[in-house]
DNA sequence: GCCATATACATCCATCTGGATCAATCTTTT
DNA sequence: AAAAGATTGATCCAGATGGATGTATATGGC
C-alpha cells in the first residue's frame, strides 16, 4: 500500500476532519518556521507578536494571547526578543502600572511589511488548489469554526483530570 | 477596541486565510496537546505515530513522515517511547536490514482506541458551528489545500537562503 | 569484489516550549 | 488605610523540538 493509499486511508476515517486540518497545518508550520527562524533568527511567535503590535498600536501583551492563542510566557519572551532588538519599544500604561503598551518602531515595521509580503506569497501558494470563490467559502466556514466556543474550551478534552483518576 | 474587535479585523486582512487557520490549529493543539500529556504522558507525535502504526501494520518510519509530517527525528524518538510502553513492537524487514516494520500490541490498540473515541468527541466539539453539509464542503476544500504541490514544498518561502543573501 | 554514494533510523546538542512560580501593582473588603 | 485577593507580566525549570551528525545497511559503478 502507498504512502497516496495511506493518506487517502486517513482521510477516510472517523477523524478525517481533524486529520486534513491537522496535515495541512503540520505541514504548513514546518515551511514558515523554517524560513522565519533563518532568515530572521526568531521564532515565529515573534512575527506574530510584532504582526499584532504593528496592526494595533499600544496594544498589551494579555491581549496579544487572545489573538494569537499561546501561553502567557511565549508572549513575553516574543515581546522581550523584539524588544532587544529594537523593533518594539512599550511604555508602561499611565492609569495601570503593570500594564506596558507595546508599538512598533520604524525599524519593527519596516521589517513587518518585509514578512508581510513574503507571508502574502506563501497564502497565495498554499490556497492555490481553490478558486477564488472557493477560498471564500472556506474562509468562512472557517471563521465559523474560530468562532465556535469550544475551540479554545474543551469538554471532551478537559485539563483537569477526572475525579476517578 | 475590544479584543473581538482586533480578531475581527486581523480576519478582515490581507492574511485573513492564513490567520483564520493558523488560529483554529493553535488553538485546537493546545486543548489536545494538554491532555494528551496529562493524561498518556507523552506527547502528541507519539499518539499520531501511534495511529499510523494500528492503522497501518507494518508501516515504516519514513512512512510515518509523510502522514504527518514532522522530522524524522521525532517519529524516531516517537517509536522508541512507544516501544519501551510495550504499545509497539518492530520487526527488521526481511529484505532491507535498515527498515523496521512496526507493529502495534494489544495493549496498543486498546489505547489507540481510548484515545480515538475522546478525538471523536473532540472533533464533534471543534466542528460543532457548522452543519453536515458545511462540514463536508469545508472537508472537501480542506482536502484540495492538502493535496496542493506546495503545501511542503515552497517557493515563497524557500529553505535555503538566496545567493543574493 | 571493492569503493563511493545513498538510504533508514538513532542520537547529539542548542534552542524552544509551557506549566508553575514570582514580583509588582491594582482592587476590594472591612 | 491595612489585609486579602486578583491581575499583569517576568522568570525558572523540566522536558520537547528539529537540524546536524552518526551508525548500519544497501546499491551502483568499475
Amino acid at each position: 500500500m502507498s504512502i497516496k493509499n495511506k493518506l487517502d486511508a486517513i482521510f477516510a476515517s472517523d477523524l478525517r476532519h481533524l486529520m486534513v486540518v491537522s496535515y495541512i497545518v503540520l505541514g504548513n508550520n514546518a515551511v514558515t518556521n523554517r524560513y522565519i527562524e533563518r532568515r530572521y533568527q526568531m521564532p515565529v511567535h515573534a512575527w506574530s507578536t510584532l504582526f499584532a503590535i504593528v496592526m494595533f498600536p499600544g496594544i498589551r501583551a494579555k491581549e496579544i494571547k487572545h489573538l494569537f492563542p499561546r501561553p502567557q510566557n511565549t508572549i513575553s519572551r516574543a515581546v522581550s526578543l523584539l524588544e532587544s532588538r529594537d523593533l518594539v519599544k512599550h511604555q508602561t500604561s499611565p492609569t495601570d502600572g503593570r500594564e506596558k503598551r507595546l508599538f512598533a518602531t520604524k525599524a519593527g515595521e519596516d521589517m513587518l511589511a518585509e514578512i508581510r509580503a513574503v507571508s502574502g506569497l506563501r497564502q497565495e501558494e498554499l490556497f492555490s488548489p481553490l478558486t477564488d470563490a472557493e477560498r471564500e467559502t472556506f474562509f468562512a466556514l472557517a471563521r465559523k469554526i474560530a468562532s465556535g466556543p469550544k475551540l479554545l474550551d474543551s469538554g471532551a478534552m478537559r485539563a483537569e483530570p477526572t475525579e476517578k483518576d
